[in-house]
DNA sequence: AACAATAATTAGAATAATTCTTGATATTGG
DNA sequence: CCAATATCAAGAATTATTCTAATTATTGTT
């Protein structure tokens, strides 16, 4: 089932470059895609769907486009346990509820005000670069 | 580097089932190496250490093994990005931290007096029913 | 103790996701 | 326009894990 993003119809016009990431048309419509629909698909689901605008794409471009979209913190990556990995356009900070029941991922945030340190016991000098979250 | 854990040497006696799990003699030497060594290791990090004590055993009945400790609640199976499973004995509540310099996971736990529920914008509804933090 | 039923183990084949390789295309800077 | 560089495509290769089928071990029952 397709969920639209009334933000982004299918012809969002999308920059040549964005963070110092030249956007080819093959970048352009992985993106498209996972801006469009947000339910966090996997690099598979994208191919599928992206074929429809460029027939010729193959799945190791797919990944290719993804993994530099990642690489250039445009999107998100996204696991749970070793099921395939999922991608995600949403960058605010937040994490990912996975309903055990429905195979379904919902975003979670954190409530306002809340800094991590504040209830984890870290390692001293750790510097947190990424978290996880994972229900 | 091996660090042997002095509350379980590798002659401790593990009882014949835990859990209702018939802890068979495979079982049991997997086991005795995730509390022996506390540092998460991988399905084969396991299967090379087992052979020193099982030299017939095989990587499937490591992964069994695993999968039935797992299943019973005996360890815990850790997964970071799309990197093999790890496993460790330590069942307290706990979250992993991966340091990504040096490839070592060290665990984490929460504050004392801390409920996710007063952290995180959970789905109304929602029952947790477990978490992974990863940093 | 012997016997059937069940569970566990083994070795190797199979699978799935992802990465790699190679050659073809496209793009950019000079 | 040309050379240098980056990207893309197709398929092969890799890796972790699971599956299959045959063997062995264990358990409960006579």
């Amino acid at each position: 089932m397709v969920t639209p993003n009334p933000e982004f119809p299918a012809e969002t016009e999308i920059p040549d470059e964005i963070s110092g990431l030249r956007m080819t048309r093959q970048r352009q419509e992985v993106y498209r895609i996972l801006m469009h629909e947000r339910n966090h698909p996997t690099a598979n689901d994208v191919f599928m769907r992206v074929k429809d605008r460029l027939p010729h794409i193959s799945l190791a471009t797919v990944y290719n486009c993804l993994e530099a979209l990642v690489q250039h913190g445009i999107i998100r990556q996204v696991n749970f346990d070793r099921e395939s990995s999922r991608y995600c356009s949403n960058l605010s900070e937040h994490g990912h509820f996975h309903d055990s029941a429905t195979g379904v991922i919902h975003d979670i945030s954190f409530k306002p005000g809340i800094n991590l340190a504040d209830v984890l016991d870290l390692p001293s000098g750790a510097i947190v670069d990424g978290v996880e979250v994972t229900l």
